[in-house]
DNA sequence: CAGTATCCAAAGGGATACTG
DNA sequence: CAGTATCCCTTTGGATACTG
């Protein structure tokens, strides 16, 4: 076990940052709820339900409420009828922007490195 | 539901990697296990084991497994007695790096805000 | 020291049906 | 349309004990 690299000491803080938030955003579908909004901005629940092959409404159900609940979205029920619902990302959720991009690319460099092996 | 922004029109590609790289990294473990081997170099199990509090060995060692079948650390039996085994970030483990960070610098901003709110 | 074996609990996820 | 309710399966994670 060798010496701690210079400027990356592993603070109390930042190791529970990085525990909190593997255990908001983990899972199989939370990032890519967020990139779908990102990408579509404000959407219904129906449009969501579509544009994410193979999630249930039971499921995505609990998604946006867990993620309303960290302040990542926002819930607005327009007064149509019948009723509709809206999701879009809060500026908090924006934020999030910098880990979806750097699974992204890490990604495409994993799928070509599993290529070649 | 709003047009797509510019650039970041969602490629099939894009949302395979995306898919990829959440199902190799997602759960509590393998992205704190990638960051003590960023900070602290080459570790023994032990090692490991003593720096990641409330780990158990059977855990561990299945995400260990995981990780090395990914190609993204090395596992190393030394020739000691009692033999040991070290583990280490290969270059391709050490791409995980931008996640990380990008988890990290996330995770300080959520629990400001949680705190405010 | 570096695991495995066993057993168990909780969470995540999915199929299907139903409701205001 | 936007969810809930029910049921069920799999994965993840944890406690404890054991082994070469």
């Amino acid at each position: 076990m060798e010496k701690l690299k210079g400027k990356l000491e592993p603070s109390k803080e930042r190791q529970l940052a990085l525990n909190d938030a593997i255990e908001l955003l983990s899972g199989k579908w939370k990032i890519i709820i967020l990139r779908n909004l990102y990408l579509y901005g404000t959407m219904r629940f129906k449009d969501i339900m579509e544009v994410m092959a193979g999630i249930t409404s039971k499921v995505l159900s609990r998604e946006l409420q867990q993620l309303a609940e960290n302040f990542l979205i926002t819930r607005t029920v327009n007064d149509t009828k019948p009723i509709t619902v809206s999701y879009a990302l809060t500026d908090h959720g924006n934020k999030t922007l910098p880990v979806i991009k750097s699974l992204i690319e890490f990604g495409l460099i994993h799928r070509i490195k599993i290529k070649l092996s």
